[in-house]
RNA sequence: GGGCCCAUAGCUUAGUUUGGCUGGAGCACCCGGCUGAUAACCGGGAGGUCGUCGGUUCAAAUCCGACUGGGCCCA
């Protein structure tokens, strides 16, 4: 049985019997479990990120469903709007700019971002059926639905009544080719290495007096920003020097920074400090700004320093985070020499119609003609590209609408400091660092396909914000019926009188940053305050599991939304799962042409083989993911449990025996050990899935299903074949079925498709229509057995059989060979629990004629020439005896015969019901020795007939010839009947 | 430039919090075993400068520092 096959058989039977629909909200009135699916933007397919973190959700929902809780909510989720469904859609449409969407029309472009979303549903559907990701999707929510909007408006109104949501003029990175600015997130994907150019320009200073001409020098990557030059900084603290140059002027840079200018030293002719250049004005290369009041002249600021550049800074408050909070403090203002496409205007005449980078080499020419460029070079350096269409962005200052995050950095951090983080370090290292510095969020997008934002504003700037439809409809007088649908296209058209002034009103054209959407889901979801639903303004999530990606993203703003609206954090543990990888270790994207498709994964191996392979994993790290890493790995314990429940199913279940679905009373050592590793391991991977340790869990059942496999199953082979008797093989039926049921059960939240198959291969239904899910069992929760010491002692003993092996492997008697006497010295009382069976484990294991104790075993009394030992600090562990007596070497040789000939059947593939005619040809002792036992070897042959001849063999390539200690044995081996299926 | 994380056998990794006997395991490899698990199963072997260097200590994979390499985030 393949896991492939297994999951194939287990999904139909999922879908036949309609079991997730049933059993995904989990118990109706059980103690609620929160957790909100992360939405998705269903217009790609799901990447191997997203499996991850599936995965990692599925395992906690599962367990929780078996432990009885309710889920709130299972429901599936969609993020329908922004940039990227935009995007998308303008490529499909051949449209590459933002006026040729409104001249498309905002309502024709909007039907075709609705219908965009959900192009790739299939996609993930198949991924979460293949995967086993059990959600509600009948139920999905989707941030573009009515109702969800409607939330969303409330949750606008409710800062704006706080005064949270205010309108502020910041500087943002902005898409010239898209028109509009970016979230940070958005920016983050988009960094990546240039070349720009690195240049130092000079600024005179106008003479006082009658001292020498005297130029500031001032260092920049942007000359397209120095038109809208305003201000230069300095730092109060800091050194600066004069240097004299050939034509008798004077370069003003910090004494730093002289190496990096002068590396002959320059003639140094005066020393200054910051504060003495305060106020000093300069005269701009380009005056294009005007006049205003303090405009042109030198500023101080901490922030300047002289590691690059000259230590003083070009401040232009159009352009940049420091230069717009310096240009406010300063009061001058701001000039922004560009218009929305990010070309010149008429303003600054030598330059308009250029694009702002394409005018840095015009900007450049003429400094140099004029003299002002001191240096002239290139930087290589990472810079922010647009994520999705790769222009160059601007950090520019803009009007847009702001939550005031700031205000709230502190109940941030506090909040915060409650979510229990999986890796830990999240909460002090990577979110709560980003906490500390949070930036007001800059809400407002320019672009067509999102939330509007509900806000109208009169030509007076009376701003009112609307918090529902009703409300709306109030101001408009305009009915609002169910079919409202509150996008651009709708809401655009609505106005209504400024409640404050009685001007008339128009909407901001503005739609609002999508992650705001996705933050809103724990509310919008239930169309909270609308309608009653299980939404708690003083409940956070117990559960949400996302990809690192989401730090900046839906974990940022989950926990500044519960912080804003309720004063509380949002999720009480957040597990985190690192990047996919590519098999060497590289990032995978699709320029690299090394993506993975996840439903090839999937559909090769199987979803439990996937999601194993992760869970055992440490998926808090980057993981690297492979065909070959995933054949190979960890989920082949996973393959041999499955070979395990074949055994029992063909062993046991075939022969009519019953499997026991309660707790046993066994005898026998092995299965009372077994059933205490079993409760031993239940309450490790209960602990570990309590704690929301995933890993922990996986990894204790891996250990427990190499027990079960490697030493139960091996052990108890010979019981199930009825060799011991019936009252053994009934001890092991009990035993390894009620071990299997429950390994079912603790193994269904990980891999629950095979977890599934084998609750019903061993109860003996079948994944029959109608039968119970393993899922809907309730995860076994017995008390564990008194503690004994089985575990250690069959441990000790395990070790024993190792220790065994090792000496007959330096006695060179190979294990088919029976030897007469094993010895246990010191180890002896270590076994003491485990009672005479230790002595029948290790006679079997080691296939000797008799064990014989002997704690106080002295080294002398078994004296190396007869004695193969194994010691421990001068006392005798084991002792084995080094040769065979000559019959056991007979019955040794006939050992060897058999399995030369038994190798020989498998090698001819012939079945093991197969009938034989065998002819050997050999001589002397062995000989002897093979004729009598001829009746076992016929009948443990299934050989018809059998020849054995004491002669040479005759000349004939279909005879095989061996070597059995030194005599020479040849063999033919004939098929008498075909192998017919009975 | 700043921050967070990672580094143990060819690969996946346990052990690192709380320093202590010869650093465990699985896959792959080599040798061997196996007719009722055979696209399996069992045993043995070989394979490790625990990234490098330095420090603390009677003792360091483990604690501290620096460096190298990798990943992510910020500027």
């Amino acid at each position: 049985m393949s896991l492939t096959a297994i999951s194939g058989a287990v999904r139909a039977y999922w879908a036949q019997g309609g079991i997730p629909a049933t059993l995904v909200h989990g118990t109706p009135g059980g103690p609620e479990f929160r957790f909100t699916e992360g939405p998705p933007t269903a217009n790609g397919p799901p990447h191997l990120g997203h499996v991850i973190a599936r995965t990692l959700k599925d395992v906690v929902l599962r367990y929780q469903r078996m432990r009885g809780s309710r889920i709130v909510s299972a429901n599936g989720g969609w993020d329908c709007h922004g940039l990227p469904v935009e995007l998308e859609v303008e490529k499909r449409l051949g449209i590459k700019a933002k006026k040729e969407i409104e001249a498309y029309g905002i309502a024709k472009f909007s039907e075709a971002c609705r219908a965009n979303v959900f192009d790739a549903i299939t996609a993930w559907n198949q991924t979460n059926d293949r995967l086993g990701y059990w959600l509600d999707y009948e139920h999905a929510y989707a941030t573009m639905q009515a109702p969800y909007i409607e939330s969303v408006w409330w949750s606008l109104r409710t800062l704006f009544d706080r005064g949270l949501l205010e309108r502020g003029f910041y500087v943002l990175p902005y898409c010239p080719r898209c028109e509009t600015p970016l979230s940070s997130h958005e920016v983050a994907q988009g960094y990546h290495e240039t070349t720009d150019p690195s240049v130092t320009v000079r600024l005179e200073l106008p003479a006082s007096g009658e001292g020498p001409r005297q130029f500031l020098l001032v260092w920049t990557t942007t000359p397209w920003t120095l038109p809208a030059n305003l201000l230069v900084a300095a730092r109060e603290d800091l050194d600066y020097v004069r240097v004299a140059q050939d034509d008798g002027s004077e370069y003003l840079l910090a004494a730093e920074a002289l190496p990096r200018y002068y590396p002959a030293g320059g003639r140094v002719v005066g020393h200054l400090a910051g504060r003495d250049l305060a106020g000093r004005n300069y005269r701009p290369w380009f005056p294009v700004a005007g006049d205003g009041p303090g405009r042109y002249r030198i500023v101080l600021d901490p922030m300047v320093d002289a590691k690059e550049g000259t230590g003083f800074v070009h401040i232009a408050p159009s352009f940049g985070i420091d230069d717009q909070r310096i240009g406010a403090r300063e009061g001058v203002g701001a000039f922004d020499p560009l218009d929305s496409r990010g070309v010149f205007t008429d303003r600054v005449p030598n330059f308009a119609g250029r694009k702002f980078k394409d005018a840095d080499a015009a900007i450049l020419a003429d400094l140099a003609e004029r003299g002002d460029l001191v240096v002239r070079s290139t930087v290589r350096h990472t810079y922010p590209f647009c994520w999705r269409c790769d222009q160059p962005l601007i950090y520019r200052a803009l009007d847009s609408w702001f939550v005031r995050v700031s205000r709230f950095n502190d109940e941030l951090v506090l909040n915060n400091a409650t979510v229990t983080w999986w890796p830990a370090h999240m909460r002090e290292g990577r979110f709560g660092n980003f906490l500390t510095e949070a930036k007001d969020w800059a809400l407002s997008r320019n672009r067509f396909w999102g939330t509007p934002l509900p806000i109208w504003s009169c030509p007076d700037g009376h701003a009112t914000c609307v918090g529902s439809f009703a409300e709306l409809a109030e101001l408009t007088h305009v009915a609002i019926g169910p079919l409202f649908d509150p996008h651009r296209v709708t809401v655009d058209a609505l106005s209504f009188p400024c409640p404050q002034c009685a001007l008339p009103t128009k909407r901001e054209p503005y739609t609002i940053d999508a992650w705001y959407d996705s933050g809103a889901a724990p509310f919008a979801q239930f169309h909270y305050p609308f309608e009653p639903g299980p939404f708690r303004t003083d409940a956070p999530l117990d559960y949400i599991a996302e990809g690192l990606d989401q730090t900046r993203g839906w974990f940022y703003t989950l926990l500044v939304l519960a912080t804003l609206l309720f004063h509380r954090p949002a999720y009480k543990v957040c597990v985190v799962n690192g990047l996919a990888l590519d098999e060497r270790g590289q990032k995978i994207s699709k320029s690299r042409g090394n993506a993975i498709d996840p439903l090839g994964l999937l559909d090769k191996f199987g979803g439990d083989a996937v999601r194993w392979t992760f869970l055992t994993a440490d998926f808090t790290e980057p993981i690297r993911v492979s065909e070959r890493l995933i054949a190979q790995g960890p989920s082949r314990s996973l393959i041999t449990l499955a070979n395990v429940v074949a055994f029992y199913r063909d062993n046991a279940r075939a022969d009519g025996l019953t499997p026991a679905h309660e707790r046993p009373e066994p005898t026998s050592a092995l299965d009372r050990w077994m059933l205490e590793r079993l409760a031993a391991t239940r309450e490790e991977v209960t602990l570990a899935l309590d704690a929301f340790d995933l890993r922990r869990g996986a990894l204790a059942l891996d250990r427990f299903l190499e027990e079960v496999s490697q030493w139960y199953l091996r052990r108890s082979r010979p019981r199930f074949w009825g060799e011991a008797g019936p009252e053994a093989r009934d001890a092991a039926n009990v035993t390894l079925s009620f071990t299997l049921l429950s390994v079912a059960r603790l193994l269904a939240p990980f891999a629950p498709f095979l977890a599934e198959w084998m609750h019903h291969e061993v109860a003996g239904t079948g994944l029959a229509h109608g039968t119970t899910s393993v899922h809907a069992e309730p995860w076994p929760t017995a008390a564990p057995p008194p503690k004994t010491p089985l575990a250690t002692a069959m441990a000790e003993l395990r070790e024993l059989v190792e220790a065994g092996r090792e000496l007959r492997q330096r006695a060179q008697v190979k294990s088919r060979i029976p030897l007469p006497t094993l010895v246990v010295g010191a180890a002896s009382e270590r076994l003491a629990p485990l009672g005479a069976e230790a002595d029948e484990l290790l006679a079997d294991e080691l296939n000797v004629r008799a064990v014989l104790r002997d704690p106080a075993a002295a080294l002398t009394d078994y004296p190396e020439s007869d004695w193969v030992r194994r010691e421990e600090e001068g006392q005798l562990v084991l002792a084995l005896a080094r040769r065979p007596t000559p019959e056991l070497q007979k019955e040794g040789w006939v050992r060897e015969t058999l399995r030369r000939l038994q190798q020989t059947r498998k090698e001819l593939g012939l079945a093991y019901t197969d009938r034989i005619r065998v002819t050997i040809w050999v001589t002397g002792d062995l000989n002897t020795t093979l004729e009598a036992a001829r009746d076992r070897m016929a009948h443990d042959l299934l050989a018809n007939e059998l020849e054995i001849l004491p002669l040479d063999p005759p000349a004939d390539a279909s005879i095989r010839r061996w070597d059995v200690d030194g005599t020479a044995l040849a063999a033919r081996v004939d098929r008498l009947t075909s192998s017919a299926a009975p």
